[in-house]
DNA sequence: GTCACCAAGTTGCCTGACAAGTGGAAATTT
DNA sequence: AAATTTCCACTTGTCAGGCAACTTGGTGAC
């Protein structure tokens, strides 16, 4: 009844499924689904580490790898000699967000519509308060483009430096982040798509029209005119990939 | 040279500082700052876990802890039997917004900033597409709060509520999560500054006018004005939580 | 020159053990 | 009997050592 019983030999328990998703990975999935779906509520004590190990027939140190994972997302919180407790949500200091499949062509959808309002009330702050130095990075990025444009490429390299120039103007440390990582996965998505065909034939330079546009609202610092020209950009940024998304 | 170096004895080097950060954390902060900062570069391979393990005096399970943590959060990516490699950060797939000090103004600022960018834009989605369950749904909260501003109660909790049921018609999980991290985040902190004080004298009635307009509008499926009557809300929300902060 | 094979190195996972901290029950005192 | 102290079982944090699974580069056979 006690702790003498003897250890499990479960190594044929092994999930082997393709690319192994390791066994923490997936115990910490289990469980933090088991907290999100209110099967733990918060304040509540989160079994031993050795009932899981046993539940779950697992040894312990993974499952103080998983554990250790809810611990970093601020699932959970331990308290040495006393327990795993669930986190109260309202105290949760980190968020995260996973993009899992990206194959599937709704959270592509939900994902460009974020970026999209995160993008334009960037552009937004970022002609209210940029300053010379910002002005002259966002400038030098367009010129960039221009030049990536004149040499017969497609620039997109240069068109996220564009952005991200911009972005920097807000100051402000989280709509960098989380546009920066948005922005990053869009465009991934795009050139894993082999999508680049919708880089072609004059169209960099319809783009590049739109840039200036927002470029010249942030220089004049009309925060309502770059708002509208940064929409307008995304609106038809997004309409191009679903354009594309069809064929 | 090989393995059979006697163990280091290091317990004297524990860092105890006050509520002990575990020596997993404070390991993989390190390494995460070293990614970040451009130390370590994508597709570089990061030492062996034995490597780091004297370098800085853990043991292997405890660098096992660190980097899985890193793994978790899309920063390396491990390969059995070849090592662990720095992330390609386009590739990223999760994206972690860690609120650190709330504590400082600056941050409280751009947090707020975010919120606001998030649910302007979502009442306006809620506007365009909500559905009549949707709508049911958010009547009964603005009611339930009506009903506690009559008892004569703050309504903070009903209040949530009813910007998670208008979150919630965005049909967007994107939405609706971060949404909920940076709301929760905000008024925590209201909570815990005790700046309930904010909440008295009529102030909820007030609040619940601007609520009114938020919620005909969408009734009316009016983007729009409901993303106007949210930007007005959130600024005079703003507007009292500066104006309780300078006390 | 090409290909199969092997050995060293690395991560994934396990067992067993001890230290540090918690909380409640038992023992002691009032 | 009630209050206080002591102590012990339990839990998490960390360590050591070991084996299995996998990768990679080099070596030898052809």
């Amino acid at each position: 009844m006690s702790t003498d019983a003897p250890a499990p030999r479960n190594r044929s328990h092994n999930v082997t499924l393709t690319r192994a998703p390791a066994l923490a990975d997936t115990l910490a999935a289990r469980l933090s689904e088991d907290i999100r779906d209110g099967r733990l509520k918060p304040g509540e004590q989160l079994p031993t580490e050795q009932q899981i190990s046993l539940a779950y027939g697992v040894s312990r140190p993974t499952v103080r790898e998983a554990i250790g994972r809810l611990k970093h997302d601020g699932l959970v919180v331990t308290r040495q000699g006393a327990g795993a407790f669930v986190a109260d949500p309202n105290a949760a200091s980190v968020f995260r967000l996973s993009v899992a499949d990206f194959s599937n062509k709704d959270e592509i959808h939900n994902i460009v519509e974020l970026l999209m309002a995160v993008e334009a009330t960037a552009t937004q702050h970022a002609a209210e308060r940029r300053s010379a130095a910002n002005l002259a990075e966002i400038r030098a990025r367009l010129d960039a483009m221009q030049a990536a444009i004149d040499r017969g490429e497609p620039g997109v390299d240069e068109d996220f430096a564009f952005h991200r120039a911009i972005i920097e103007a807000t100051n402000n440390p989280f709509f960098r982040d989380l546009s920066d990582f948005l922005d990053r996965r869009v465009r991934n998505f795009i050139r894993t798509a082999r999508l680049n065909s919708a880089r072609q034939a004059g169209l960099p330079q319809a783009v590049q029209v739109e840039h200036i546009r927002i470029f010249e609202a942030i220089e004049r610092q009309a925060p309502a005119d770059a708002r509208e020209a940064a929409e307008n950009h995304l609106r038809n940024a997004a309409k191009r990939l679903e354009r594309y998304l069809v064929l």
